[in-house]
DNA sequence: GTTTAAATCAAACGTTTGTTTAATTTTGCT
DNA sequence: AGCAAAATTAAACAAACGTTTGATTTAAAC
């Protein structure tokens, strides 16, 4: 991957940010190069076109993912329920710590015509299954874990849980006695939180147990 | 709620399946008025604008919502955990047979720029989180259900579980080897196989048990 | 200092957008 | 049949869209 330009840079983070909060359709290049502070005619320049600039910004973060994931394989030594808490933390504090790409990546998914971006995502989600899978398959066998897990589905609930829980975070904040909480102590709150609950989920399901 | 006449509702269902797949500002109103076989000026001269289109959608689906609800607060025979059955029974039938609607939500509750839209929306969770609550709290107290489970997280669950299911519906099928079902007998499938992991999980761990 | 390439800009390009107009056809009523 | 309202149409509308142009400024190399 190329290195950027601060003023590259600047053009991909506002973009990931507006394509997040208004959808790639919904946001105008002119959009883009008024938060930016930068001329519209650079956009074609550095990124070749507005599709092309969310392709960018795909490729961007999905390399750190495929990174990530690749990180996740190399502990071994720990026993399996050690293993999905961990893999659970790190999925949690990853994806919570990039809301406004998954935000894109919860819209791109929703579109059902094919593309180059369409495959990426589900070709990442696979990879994350096949993550998963050995490690539940596995406990399973040497009997620790229950046997009737489905295990895509667990896999499903995972995303789901995240996913939803990056719009539905404001409604969230209300409700749970955090609003004195600045944005980032909230964020890390809520990192816990939904942590906390999908490994009790998890282990629940798994070892019927807290 | 009005009637609609025949060529309202194929512009309303032609809309709603082309908002889920392409989204909203990725549709334009001669896409619609093209497939719906129906001049462009007929969705203003209907529906008043592309906008009021979509709202006419959500009040024409959500109106349903609100019977669904109200349906659901009468079953007040069974225990805890039957009703918690049947409320997820019923929550993934009825959200995996409007999978259209289901999509353009998806969407719409990404939007960060207040809508009378993303109201509506997190009004209606909000009542759904309220219906399930008491049960979960009453059957709490009576200790029947273990105490530390986090409703509103609970809840995020059952809604991020079912919209995470239906872009990833293709992924599933061919790795649960139902390939040779036709579309409505995999539909049947797969409501079934989400019911019975969600049901799994909300028994694993509220009772430590299947 | 001159030259060459890269970066930046305002302006214009041709489409496509959602919406409206004004004329015409269809419908329902008496 | 005759009339008024509703439905339908092709055409036109201005605005916004993504992209390109061509001129100008900046930067780097020699």
């Amino acid at each position: 991957m190329e290195e950027y330009s601060e003023k590259q840079l600047s053009i991909l983070k506002v973009a990931e940010r507006l394509f997040a909060d208004q959808g790639f359709h919904g946001t105008s290049v002119r959009d883009i190069a008024q938060e930016a502070d930068v001329n519209i005619a650079m956009i074609s320049y550095y990124f070749g076109s507005k599709d092309k600039l969310l392709e960018t910004i795909f490729k961007y973060r999905m390399e750190a993912s495929r990174k990530f994931i690749n990180e996740l394989l190399e502990n071994d030594t720990m026993e399996p329920l050690e293993k999905i808490n961990s893999l659970i933390d790190r999925f949690v504090n990853k994806m919570l710590g990039e809301q406004y790409f998954q935000c894109i990546m919860s819209r791109e998914q929703l579109n059902s015509q094919q593309s180059p971006i369409r495959d990426l995502i589900w070709q990442l989600k696979g990879e994350m299954l096949g993550l998963m899978r050995p490690i539940v398959t596995q406990a399973q066998e040497a009997g620790i874990f229950y046997k009737d897990v489905d295990v895509e589905m667990l896999m499903t609930t995972l995303f789901g849980t995240i996913h939803q829980v990056i719009p539905a975070q404001h409604i969230l904040r209300s409700s749970s006695g955090a609003t004195d909480l600045n944005d980032d102590e909230y964020r890390e709150f809520l990192k816990n939180r939904v942590s906390t609950h999908l490994k009790k989920l998890f282990k629940a399901i798994l070892k019927h147990e807290f």
